[in-house]
DNA sequence: ACCCAGGAAATTC
DNA sequence: GAATTTCATGGG
């Protein structure tokens, strides 16, 4: 079974999928993505204006229109972001097919929090062996080849476990902090889906109650598990981009859609380090 | 051997 | 309170 999405614009599967805003897409040889979201394994390619999604057996239109942000029109958005700064402009050229996605809020809190002092290589190994190791086994259509075959863990299976269950996803330090995580998420301490509506620093300050959750995480969370677009996260790479790039600019100077922003430029310096040298 | 990686907690000053 | 050190793990 396959699932069909006609005149898509502003969408690269390789920029959208690898530009470090999740861990769990694989590129396969001929050139498509296996993956699995919200429990379900699927294969994305695109044919010219065409994404399709094959092997999504159990899975509605409604769920993939909304985790690949086809509702917002990026070309407007990099209208808006291009006439703020000739760099950004640039930025977006370069990898004009990047869209934000509609993660799971739990996927992205815990994703980020193994993402700290971590490079994206060595996340995605953590993540494969989490999911493997404490994740639903999904059975047949997209699941059998393509490479992710396990759900995304959920708050309840890993806040039942203790630091030293996670030995085998090989996180260190961070295991302490996942728990937590998944615990205060499983008892309600903090409820995810309300910072969806919270004012921003609200939300930011309800992330950071987990142990292992600072600003730049808790700006990850909100940005890519709750699509909050004004959120800027600033890693190493964005503050050596702001630096050099954008002296003088204030994130806020991006607007409502400064996350959008923040993704182009993120990408746009990983991809030029002799900027930085 | 040394340094860095989409940081944050623990310790020290 | 602000600055520095430590925290696992793996790759360059």
């Amino acid at each position: 079974m396959s699932i069909l999405f006609e005149n898509v614009t502003d969408l690269d599967l390789h920029e959208t999928l690898l530009c470090g805003q999740c861990f769990r897409w694989k590129e396969r040889p001929d050139g498509s993505f296996g993956g699995v979201v919200r429990g379900k394994a699927a294969v994305a390619r695109m044919e010219g204006d065409c994404l399709i999604l094959d092997g999504a057996e159990g899975s509605d239109r409604g769920m993939w229109h909304d985790y690949f942000d086809l509702g917002l029109d990026y070309g407007e958005v990099k209208r808006q972001l291009s006439a703020i700064h000739p760099i950004l402009a640039e930025a977006a050229r370069f990898a004009p097919g990047i869209r934000i996605l509609r993660q799971e809020p739990f996927e992205a809190l815990i994703t980020f929090i193994i993402s700290q002092n971590n490079n994206i290589k060595r996340i995605e190994g953590i993540v494969d062996r989490l999911c493997e190791n404490f994740g639903e086994p999904i059975f047949g259509g997209g699941a059998g080849s393509s490479g992710g075959r396990f759900a995304f863990p959920t708050a309840e299976r890993l806040a039942a476990l203790s630091p030293d269950d996670l030995m085998p996803i090989r996180a260190g330090f961070r295991h302490r902090y996942l728990i937590d995580a998944a615990q205060k998420v499983a008892d309600g301490t903090v409820d995810l889906e309300s910072l969806r509506t919270l004012p921003y620093d609200e939300a930011r300050a309800e992330l950071m109650k987990i142990t292992g959750v600072g600003v730049k995480v808790a700006d990850c969370v909100l940005l890519y598990g709750l699509h909050r677009l004004d959120g800027f996260p600033l890693d190493v790479w964005m503050k050596r981009a702001m630096a050099v790039l954008f002296d003088g600019i204030e994130p806020s100077a991006f607007g409502q859609y400064a996350g959008i922003a923040q993704q182009y430029i993120f990408h746009y310096s990983r991809m030029h380090p002799e900027l930085f040298g």
